[in-house]
DNA sequence: CCCGTTGATGATGGATACAGTATACCGCGA
DNA sequence: TCGCGGTATACTGTATCCATCATCAACGGG
């Protein structure tokens, strides 16, 4: 089950992948949710090639419960399938960056309004904390995306728009595994700014701040992009 | 190939499916589309149950590319599969079509102002004749859906927005299907001012006029639902 | 008479095996 | 030497087969 990378044969491919089998009722779920980590980590980079038998051996499943799982990637727009030739990992250009962003925007602002809308007083609080929580960099890089990502599920949760967050975390699996090379120098006041916003529960001015905070993100990522385009 | 509804065993399952095999290269890419057009259309209706082997055997082919078929649908919400119990076509409450058209009011009125903006004079009068079109209703109801789907489809590939227009047409495939219920009373006045708009090119107007009418549409529809709640 | 248990049945998930296609490599000819 | 054609290979797509799990009904116990 445990998996290891040993056959590099020209890609990249030095991936370590593993299942944890812990809740997960089929192995195509498990599958599923660490081919998803690990595109967005980028322990799978953009371009590269996801041959099945491969990636299947790797897991320690068989192609099936594998194709499946590139299936729904697909659909999340995080492999591209393509006909008799095979699965890749999505690249994206500034444009498609930006299209995503947009996206974003548009739902996130939404979103946090309707939370910041529904919660409660006390969750307020325990949400600010885990903002400035969030924004705390004593841990990992990839720690600290990860914690973020999840303060974003959890005020999202709120919101009562089950859909629309679906839509949130897929536009960002999608974006988030460029932040690797971003520098997130402002994300602090940011988080900070957005925490008091949610404690006073002031729907609009946090929305506001986020959507600020977004761009921010979005302008550092695009710049990046463009930049390594131009080398 | 050519499929037959003949097993009806308590599901009112008397679909009639068949692939084209036309373009796609692969049959799961056939039976993908077919299952997306029959759910679209009714001929699945909410909470059918989608038993492989029939489906398979409907469609002539395997299980394995229905499979992966099935996976993809429910990455696009159409239908919900469940762990080891088999898969349905999803179910909408009011709120799900609420918050559907929530999403579908945002990305549609800028892909229609993004489009309006984009496009020539010629083809802003080609767009708008295919709008009048459309409003005609001389040909059968499915028929005039399809029409007008694919005149949005097409409206919004000029919005340079390839990502945006994927998810609306996913919306819009969500709740399609129900509106066979729905009457479309004013969807002929909405659709001349529409054309108006978009003849003149003006964006703004046009990402009004759309506006305005996809909330009557989910206003009827809303209602209906609802009202079918309450028997 | 009701309820929990257990066995049968059917469907799903996964593995193995086979067919078809795209690609790469190699040889041939100009 | 370069371009082209053919074959060989490797990977994908599909079908068939097996294991596992859920559902349901019958049976026995309380």
């Amino acid at each position: 089950m445990v998996a290891l990378g040993a056959k590099n044969k020209g890609e990249p491919s030095d991936l370590n992948l593993s299942l944890d089998m812990a809740s997960p009722v089929t192995a195509e779920e498990a599958v599923t949710t660490e081919l998803r980590r690990a595109i967005r980590e980028g322990l799978l980079v953009p371009g590269q090639r996801l041959t099945q038998s491969e990636i299947a051996g790797q897991l320690g499943v068989s192609r099936i419960p594998l194709r499946d799982a590139l299936r729904r990637l697909e659909v999340e727009s995080l492999v591209k399938i393509e006909g008799h030739k095979g699965a890749r990992v999505t690249e994206l250009t500034a444009d498609d960056v930006a299209e995503i962003y947009e996206m974003r925007i548009a739902f996130e602002a939404k979103c946090m309004a309707y939370a910041v809308d529904n919660i409660s007083k006390e969750t307020a609080r325990i949400l600010a904390v885990a903002a400035t929580a969030s924004a705390d960099n004593t841990l990992s890089p990839s720690e600290a995306f990860n914690q973020r990502r999840s303060f974003y599920s959890d005020i999202y949760h709120h919101a009562n728009r089950p859909r629309m967050r679906r839509i949130i975390m897929q536009l960002r699996d999608n974006v988030d595994r460029y932040h690797l090379l971003s520098n997130r120098a402002h994300a602090h006041r940011s988080h900070n700014e957005l925490a008091d916003a949610i404690a006073d529960r002031k729907p609009s001015r946090a929305a506001a701040v986020l959507v600020e905070h977004i761009c921010e993100s979005r302008d550092d990522l695009i710049e990046e992009l463009e930049r390594g385009q131009h080398v």
